[in-house]
DNA sequence: CGGGGCTCCTGTGCGC
DNA sequence: TGCGCACAGGAGCCCC
């Protein structure tokens, strides 16, 4: 679910929502969400609720950060929880249900939420975010101004991999998934297969301001919602009654009125016009 | 480096 | 209505 879009619409609503609450009480209803680092850099589900709960209760949150996909609710001793949804992970301040598996209490208001159908997500303690490794080696923000056309044109140079691979890959850019890499190639009409290193310097132009038109549109939209999305309030979002390609297979293009294909590339669906994606 | 295949999980939607 | 299968926003690992 959650790509950048999303994470980012969480994130303001958490910003408005909890700075300065203090976390009273912290209810593992599923410990295996909690995780650590294992020596590889990647997570370990092994983390005890007695040693999660002994890090985070008692903290006050100052602030909330979105790195790609990543949310980081930071405290105000500059020690972090950090989130990530994955598939189907939800953040939402709300009475509390019987699907929820981590809840986060306060001194007064509804607690803070995470619930996680598909259990893929995580939620891990860091003394110090900013150099976590899953944090330090995500790649470029493309909504912040360091997103240029000669950046990407130069991480995607020599690459013979497709350029909607390479999209998904959060080491050269962080926060884009699968509903954007779709979205933005067919704006920039940039079949999915492309190598990426073949794309020309108007190519790479193209596709660096449809990515930024398509987050930024979906942010304002508050999020995709398929499934399970919802923002920090409950609600769903509304960016899918605006997509053109993504889910769109078997349709007709808005572009030329052809229809519009699906095809797998290393392991993803991606669906795209085959008339107006060269 | 590229990518296929598999894994972690659960739910939904489709064809029969 | 039921069953089995494909597939779903993510991403790490092994292997060729």
């Amino acid at each position: 679910m959650p790509e950048l879009p999303e994470v980012e619409t969480i994130k303001r609503d958490l910003e408005k929502l909890l700075p300065g609450k203090i976390i009273r009480q912290i209810e593992v209803k599923d410990p295996t969400v909690l995780t650590g680092i294992s020596p590889n850099g990647g997570p370990f589900r092994k983390v005890s609720a007695d040693s999660f709960k002994k890090n985070v209760i008692g903290k006050h949150l100052s602030r909330f950060h979105r790195r790609g996909k990543y949310l980081i609710m930071e405290f105000s001793d500059q020690t972090a929880l950090i989130f990530h949804l994955r598939m189907t992970g939800q953040l939402v301040v709300r009475q509390p249900s019987s699907r929820e598996r981590i809840v986060f209490y306060f001194d007064e208001g509804l607690p803070l939420c995470f619930a996680d159908t598909r259990r893929f997500g995580e939620i891990f303690f860091s003394c110090d975010w900013k150099k976590e490794p899953r944090i330090n080696s995500l790649g470029v923000e493309p909504l912040n101004g360091s997103f240029t056309v000669n950046l990407l044109k130069e991480k995607l140079k020599d690459r013979s991999a497709k350029i909607h691979s390479l999209l998904l890959d959060q080491r050269i850019v962080a926060g884009i998934g699968n509903i954007y890499a779709a979205e933005a190639l067919f704006l920039a009409g940039i079949r999915p297969n492309k190598t990426a290193g073949r794309l020309s310097k108007m190519e790479v132009e193209k596709l660096v301001n449809a990515l930024k038109k398509v987050l930024n549109d979906s942010i304002e939209h508050r999020g995709y919602t398929m499934n399970s999305y919802l923002d920090a309030n409950g609600q769903k979002g509304n960016t899918q009654e605006f997509a053109l390609v993504y889910g769109k297979q078997g349709e007709s293009c808005v572009n030329c009125g052809g229809k519009i294909l699906r095809k797998v590339i290393s392991g993803r669906g991606v669906a795209y016009c085959a008339v107006c994606q060269k």
